[in-house]
DNA sequence: AGTTCATTCATACTTTCGGGTGAAGGATGG
DNA sequence: CCATCCTTCACCCGAAAGTATGAATGAACT
């Protein structure tokens, strides 16, 4: 911020020394006002633009490892349980029905009729559309 | 792009309105150009920073968080064909294999075909796994 | 006590996936 | 020209996934 300030500063004052200077060099003392602040507007805008990504970029950037957390109210908006939430999770991980099944030690029909639920309440037809959806919503990583 | 010039066009001749108005009110005839400078360097920065933040919005919101680029020296590294990574990148989108078929106008038997070469070169079973796994290697958005 | 809901499981049936194999046409490159 | 690879497609078969329906249990809430 400091330094944001003092460039700002600096580049000011080059501004200031460089109009002056046209303005001695030329001999053209009536530059008009509008023609000065024309220059200046143009000028901080970029700087505007330029710092103003700066500053967004710093924003962004620690934001983009996305430390991730599930999306709790939609997962209630959804009307998504516990138990399907695990489901759809490892379905993600890429696990089949069996596997799923003997990871939550239960049997293989609990987790077809989880899936179909699941399927019914994100509103697809495929395990793969689920996921996609799922990770669209944040419901899972 | 257009608005935006209009924007700033109206902006500074505002500008240029109140700053003659405050000079002629107040009688002070010399306020000096540094003083004119500042102002309008400082209020354009804030205008450059705010359409700044604007403009990369747009640009951010669609590319999400990564710009993202297909790898295609991974992909060439897998011995992936140009029509695999059709079918990889569609069934990543949760299309069933007939869909794809329909989307690339063959028949369900050759994107069975390709998606099994798929899941050899994947080194995987499932199409979960494949699309977990293509996104991993940054094969797929 | 009664209702609601999550969880569990089952049976039966259909659809989709995936593996294995073979084969034909086309493009590429030695 | 021949080898190789890509692309296309076919058939068969088994495994996995998904649909439909029903039902039992237990926790929670009213």
């Amino acid at each position: 911020m400091f330094r944001t300030i003092l460039i700002y500063g600096v580049a000011l004052a080059v501004l200031i020394f460089v109009l002056k200077f046209i303005e001695y060099r030329f001999l053209v003392r009536d530059l008009s006002l509008e023609f000065y602040l024309g220059v200046v507007a143009v000028l901080f805008t970029v700087v505007g633009i330029w710092t103003g990504n700066r500053l967004t970029r710093k924003k962004i950037a620690p934001g983009s490892d996305t430390p991730f957390e599930i999306d709790e109210q939609t997962l209630r908006s959804f009307g998504i349980s516990k138990r399907e939430h695990e489901v759809l999770a490892l379905m993600a991980l890429g696990f089949s029905n069996q596997e799923i099944a003997d990871k939550l030690f239960v049997s293989l029909n609990t987790v077809k009729t989880h899936s179909s639920n699941l399927f019914l309440k994100l509103d697809v037809k495929r395990r793969t559309q689920a996921i996609q959806r799922a990770k669209e919503l944040r419901l899972i990583p």
